[in-house]
RNA sequence: GGAGGAGUGCCCGAGUGGCUAAAGGGGGCGGACUGUAAAUCCGCUGGCUAUGCCUACGUUGGUUCGAAUCCAACCUCCUCCA
């Protein structure tokens, strides 16, 4: 393995952070020896992120934690144009308030990781909006459109294969790549910021604002990505039946984020732990030297140490309690997640298929019913086979009822 | 502006008058096996107050006993040319 001078460099390369690097070398001197800003750059169209921008939130922390600072760039500019490279053309345009709530959202995540303020060291949230807003088009070709090169554009991957494939490329795509190349420069004016992060998928337009800042400032600056994460399964990472594995407890609550942690699989434990908990290294070699059904102590502290770093040491107990409760001693938890049910509706009866409805658990009354034929639903841990079955007080046990759908999901009835 | 091509379910994609709630695959969900893993195998995968009804093959109209399928107009996207 490589070691670096820098501290920052070697906790990345032990933790396998590392895939490419402009210059290795002129970073590892430059972090060596001086205080230095860094950033990465986020989309701001939803009001959290995922476990998918976990990893560079991580970079983030560990340069923060290196003595260094960070700063979280939102794309608050970009975004109102939306990203143009996939194909989702129903993408709504977001208004200023929308972007600024999630802004809001988005910021709850990087405060659990970095600390915030206006001291040397204290990470800055930036967004481009404050910049690419009120860029005039004729100023910006004759300031910065003249050093960007579309020779070395037409060289980038993503734009030499459509081309080769004749596929239809925008102006507007051709721009985007522009305006993130920017955004290196002005972070570099504003903040004296030499190197951005990012995942490997962002490697061409971390370099083109590296050239930028080259030729418009003379500046060295300098490009850092991480391996794109994918499962060992090779699907890509974050995504469950509900979608994206959300980070903020107002998108996916605790007790959830703990269970997507705790079902990674085998071969996935030692480099998540390593990538995704603040872990000591030699506590993460131990676990991941665990094998058979012992690696399982290794994803308990997987899921519990990932969920404490997001969501507090509380809300990790808490979560991991509920867990085994329900999982190893099969008994009721009442932690699990809970909906309310009115007293009259207990009293009078109410159907079975609705109320898996209405906890989320099925999408219709006909998923329910076909959930029923093929036995995954059970209450209270009976299994049921009437579809017309309805819950009465007389389910009621310790004050809950338990609808259960499938091993892994549960969701209690209390009575209100 | 001209010529050509395309729009099908969560995604990809077959289907060119009735046998089509629409092949096949992916994804997802569930079951079996296990360790709350992976791999594998099996089932399910539009909605409803349900032996029926409603919605759905870009949109709107038309032909027909009957249309995803034929016709017309429109919309959108793509390719090439100007």
């Amino acid at each position: 393995m490589t070691v670096y001078q820098s501290d920052f460099l070697n906790v990345l390369e032990e933790r396998g952070f590392i895939h490419q690097c402009s210059n290795m070398e002129g970073l590892d001197k430059l972090l060596k020896s001086q205080t230095t800003t860094a950033y990465v750059g986020f989309d701001c169209t939803a009001n959290s992120l995922h476990v998918g921008n976990l990893i560079s939130i991580m970079m983030l922390h560990w340069f923060q934690t290196t003595g260094h600072r960070p700063i979280a760039l939102m794309g608050g500019g970009t975004t109102r144009v939306g990203d143009p490279s996939g194909k989702d053309e129903s993408r709504k345009l977001l208004t200023p308030e929308i972007i600024e709530t999630n802004k809001t959202g988005i910021k709850q995540a990087f405060e659990r990781l970095l600390y915030f303020g206006e001291g040397e060291k204290d990470a800055q949230m930036a967004d481009n909006a404050d910049w690419l807003l009120d860029l005039h088009y004729i100023d910006f070709l004759r300031d910065v459109g003249r050093h960007l090169s579309v020779n070395q554009m037409l060289q980038r991957d993503s734009v030499r294969l459509r081309l080769e494939r004749e596929q239809h490329l925008s102006f507007l795509e051709f721009n985007y790549m522009c305006l993130q190349a920017y955004d290196f420069v002005e972070l570099y004016k504003n903040y004296d910021c030499r190197l951005q992060m990012g995942g490997s998928d962002q490697w061409g337009n971390i370099v083109s604002g590296v050239d930028l800042g080259r030729r418009i400032e003379g500046a060295e600056l300098y490009a850092l990505t991480t391996p794109l994460l994918t499962t060992a399964s090779g699907t890509k990472m974050g995504k469950t039946a509900q979608g994206a594995v959300w980070l903020n407890e107002t998108r996916l609550p605790a007790y959830d984020y703990w269970q997507f942690w705790r079902n990674t699989e085998d071969a996935d434990v030692k480099r998540f732990l390593m990538r995704f908990t603040l872990l000591p290294i030699e506590e993460i070699n131990r676990l991941g030297a665990l094998e058979g059904a012992e690696i399982n102590e290794a994803k308990k502290v997987l899921a519990y140490e990932a969920t404490r770093i997001m969501r507090g040491e509380e809300a990790a107990k808490q979560a991991q309690e509920t867990a085994e409760k329900t999982f190893e001693q099969g008994a009721l938890a009442d932690n699990l997640p809970t909906i309310e049910i009115a007293k009259s509706d207990l009293e009078n009866g109410i159907g079975m298929l609705g109320l898996y409805v209405q906890a989320g658990l099925c999408a219709s009354n006909g998923d329910a019913r076909r959930q029923v034929k093929g036995g995954a639903i059970r209450i209270n841990d009976k299994a049921i086979n009437d579809e017309r079955r309805t819950i009465t007080q007389a389910d009621l046990a310790d004050g809950y009822i338990k609808l259960s759908l499938g091993k892994k999901k549960h969701i209690l009835l209390k009575p209100a």
